[in-house]
DNA sequence: TTGACGTTGATACTGAGTCTCAATATCTTC
DNA sequence: GAAGATATTGAGACTCAGTATCAACGTCAA
């Protein structure tokens, strides 16, 4: 995301809060200032972590009491990858259908995108009686080409 | 899963103890006798329920101890929908590769297989340089045709 | 029957996420 | 700028699925 996305993600967010009547806060101002300084995926409590080195006052609470808000935003998006945690993505706004590939030695996560997958989800939902509202894939694999190219570091177990 | 797949499914599994060098217990026994004298889709703590009603001593942490030797036998397949518990789906040795969709407003879960799904992800993968081990999409729906045939309950919220 | 050792239940614990509530900050109105 | 209505805050108690511990017990081969 480039830093001009980035302003512009943050002055949206800015305009949802306002446009809701929920106020701007320093602790809100934190918060978005990580989300949207940054490129990874996270976890709750790295948010957390990240925010407090720019605000200390900002508490657990309000971290999760934000995540919603960014994700009904449509700002962020939350993925549960069966892990005991949940990750958030600041890049949804440019990439809102995409899926994932986990390595399963790495955990590296991959992002793609394909509209032949998407059609293929639509048609087999209709024809199941259903109306699309989200959609997931998730492929755990091995990265093969990745460990060639000694991108993949093995986890030590 | 017909009453002969059940039993085939249970004796499967009595072998893969055997194998490992694992006891067949009363325990275990209730266990396995719930999870294959059903079709549905069950939580830990259902089975938990389900199996003391065939032998009261079953404890918490002997379900959560023979879950994942159900799910490692290749029998049950453990699956994250992003609540906070898992589901286990004990049709997984007849059905190794399905996906699902679940309807959000009441919370049924339809499976459904695709070939033509399987490919393309393959398809995709290989090209991204990974080899797929496991591959799991959700799609989250409005059963639009489910609830025009009354076959969908909304949830009371 | 014995004994090695796998298995058990009760219960304490973990950790992500939620709830509560009194104190505090924001923003609008004047 | 002060006041007031009310949204928001942090600390910490709480929830709940799942895990770890450990002494007592059950299984099964010999």
């Amino acid at each position: 995301m480039a830093k001009s996305d980035r302003i512009a993600a943050k002055t949206k967010f800015l305009g949802f809060l306002e446009e809701k009547n929920l106020r701007i806060t320093a602790q809100r101002r934190a918060i978005v200032d990580t989300v949207f300084g940054t490129d990874q995926h996270f976890t709750a409590e790295q948010l957390l972590e990240w925010a407090r080195e720019k605000d200390s006052s900002v508490s657990r609470a309000t971290v999760y009491r934000t995540l919603p808000l960014l994700t009904e935003s449509g700002l962020v998006h939350e993925m549960d990858f069966g892990k005991d945690y949940k990750i958030y993505d600041p890049n949804y706004a440019d990439h809102p259908n995409h899926n994932h590939i986990i390595c399963d030695d790495c955990d590296k996560i991959v992002e793609f995108e394909s509209d032949r997958l998407d059609q293929l989800e639509d048609e087999i939902s209709t024809g199941l009686g259903f109306k699309v509202k989200t959609q997931q894939l998730r492929i755990n694999a091995s990265c093969e080409e990745m460990k060639r190219l000694g991108e993949c570091k093995n986890k030590g177990n």
